[in-house]
DNA sequence: TTGTAGGCGTTATCAA
DNA sequence: TTGATAACGCCTACAA
């Protein structure tokens, strides 16, 4: 007859005690390095608890303690490689601080994220990071009236009052959109996000506001879906307008990859037929023909900081909340083209980061 | 004097049972869904937990019942976009499961790798999946005897019995050396990675094979770290050569990066005076000028597969263990060039794919 | 159909 | 310095 195969059991605290000839009392207090217990006790019990293969039990430990080192991190599409990066950052952080890290992604859709958001208060997170999918404040305010520290990213939702990080968004759109007016582009064009996304409504705000500071220039705004496909699409649209634009802002990055495609497959010059400016630099940018001209986010800084944030809060729950807005740099590469006599105020290269 | 401002205490069965006016039993049946509540009961303290704000602990729930819903996901470096792809894959499966992600970035890092298992351990997940930083048996040994089903994906740890899934490694560095070889060339070398990591030395492998079986062409291997530095200065090394090669198989894609960065550097045309297979797809690849040839994984799919696979394994824990190796597929694009008579040989372009 | 009560593994209080 | 014990929030026999 087979041995039936049951799973092993967890060895708990009270079989160390039995076989340490001590009390539970005494292998929690080694454990948790109480200085109470003898030196000798100590070791002891210590080379006991290694030998059997103890591990605590987590759980146990947070119904009794009520403290626990989890923090829920929620991402708006995991995949998109700005996200990842700002989830190295926080990773990395969050590892420092002795924080285990929970991971979601909500898929931009507004009902996976709640889901998510209530699984992370079942489990007991003392914190949460998210980029949040809309800009409805109702839609927050039961978690928030929970009392868990939250923090949003790269995304604000208005009257919601906790801790945020975001870059500036509509200074970013204005910078990139200013250096093609000022190489000479009449007619440039932008390719927006989801009017939802409040990132996505500022850098719209901030190219309209350089197009009309530069003499009210014409604007033409298409909408897509900030992924690859709709960029690809809307890159279609404006190469197939009768008097295609000479100049383009794409406001996120896979939009802009995407567009990058829809242009080669069009047998279109970077820059001679089209200009374009790209948003969050990525490593191989560089590595494009032409190299890109990008809006360079700090996304693994935003990351770190958010974490440190975060664990502030939950450190000091009652501090003033905090929002943070991080600087961008225009890199400019060679995909916008040079005019002479303009060059004075272009920035100068910046050499491609090794990350 | 100012309200001393407390943290929220979470509504417990306890007190939801209290306002219903019902024993603590009768909530947590509501709560589970059992069927033996009457309807109007059920109704009534459904609209009181609702109310009150209710979440359950999973602490205490996990306690109890010893079951939970969590699982361990644990990355050799987080940054790399070929973990992130398998990540979303991962994550995504786990979602439909109702499963909680826990993520972790061991660095390549065997010691952090250590801390985030036992962490692991210790929250009680059901399953861990991971990519061991080393080939080293008797590392994972502890943890494997715990009897928690493991699962290791692109790596493989010789003679741990766990689940897996990977690449045909050697098979896809086969491939692309032929694919050069093919095409005339008869100096191709090699950038490799870490020998600890088994995918590193199973590309390594298939690159060897392959030059022996094409007449014994004399091979040359560089190794480097599988970053992006490593790559430039592996390709570096390759250039200074006084008979520098004519074509080189990168085995991994942050590699790839570099080492494209170092032929533009020197101002070297692709593949006129160098050409290039690179690993795994990449979104951006395409754009590339030239668009580069590669070996690409089917990374997202390994994430969903991975996920499927542990699931099930912790639900037939006796079932016998599944080795999956999936294909690769050889993408040409421009970075070989071509040559008059051998392109019956090369397979045919295949589009980029809309991720 | 509902209620009572014990216990999951741990820690903290109190007594020894 | 160590031990006994209650309690954290929940689920589930078992009793009613």
């Amino acid at each position: 007859m087979p041995k039936k195969i049951t799973n092993k059991e967890r060895i708990t605290i009270k079989q160390v005690a039995e076989k340490a000839g001590v009390s539970t009392a005494t292998v929690s207090r080694v454990i948790n390095n109480s200085p109470l217990v003898t030196k000798k006790l100590k070791t002891r019990v210590g080379r006991l608890i290694e030998e059997l293969g103890y591990y605590p039990n987590r759980s146990a430990r947070h119904l009794r303690t009520n403290k626990i080192c989890r923090i829920g991190v929620l991402f708006a599409d995991i995949s998109n490689p700005f996200f990842t990066s700002v989830l190295a950052g926080i990773e990395s952080a969050l590892q420092k601080a002795g924080y285990i890290l929970l991971l979601g992604n909500s898929n931009e859709n507004p009902q996976t994220e709640l889901l998510h958001l209530n699984a992370f208060i079942e489990e007991g997170v003392s914190g949460i990071i998210f980029a949040p999918t809309t800009n409805s404040l109702s839609r927050y305010e039961k978690i928030f009236n929970l009392g868990t520290p939250l923090l949003t990213f790269d995304r604000i939702v208005d009257g919601l009052k906790v801790d945020t990080i975001s870059i500036n968004n509509s200074d970013a759109a204005y910078h990139a959109t200013t250096h093609l007016i000022k190489l000479g582009h009449k007619d440039v064009a932008f390719i927006g996000g989801p009017q939802k996304i409040s990132t996505a409504k500022l850098r719209q705000i901030g190219y309209q506001q350089a197009m009309q500071e530069a003499g009210n220039l014409p604007q033409r705004i298409i909408i897509g879906n900030f992924r690859q496909d709709g960029g690809y699409e809307a890159m279609q649209k404006l190469i197939n307008l009768p008097n295609k634009p000479s100049a383009v802002v794409i406001s996120n990055n896979l939009m802009t990859l995407g567009a990058l495609q829809c242009i080669h497959e069009h047998g279109l010059l970077i820059p001679n037929d089209i200009a374009i400016v790209g948003f969050d630099d990525m490593p191989w940018f560089a590595s494009l023909q032409p190299p890109l001209t990008v809006v360079a986010q700090p996304t693994y800084e935003m990351g770190t900081i958010a974490a440190r944030m975060l664990i502030d809060r939950i450190q000091n729950p009652n501090n003033p909340i905090q929002r943070i807005i991080l600087e961008t740099q225009l890199i400019v590469r060679k995909s916008c083209g040079y005019q002479l006599g303009s060059l004075d105020s272009i920035e100068i290269d910046t050499p491609t980061r090794f990350i």
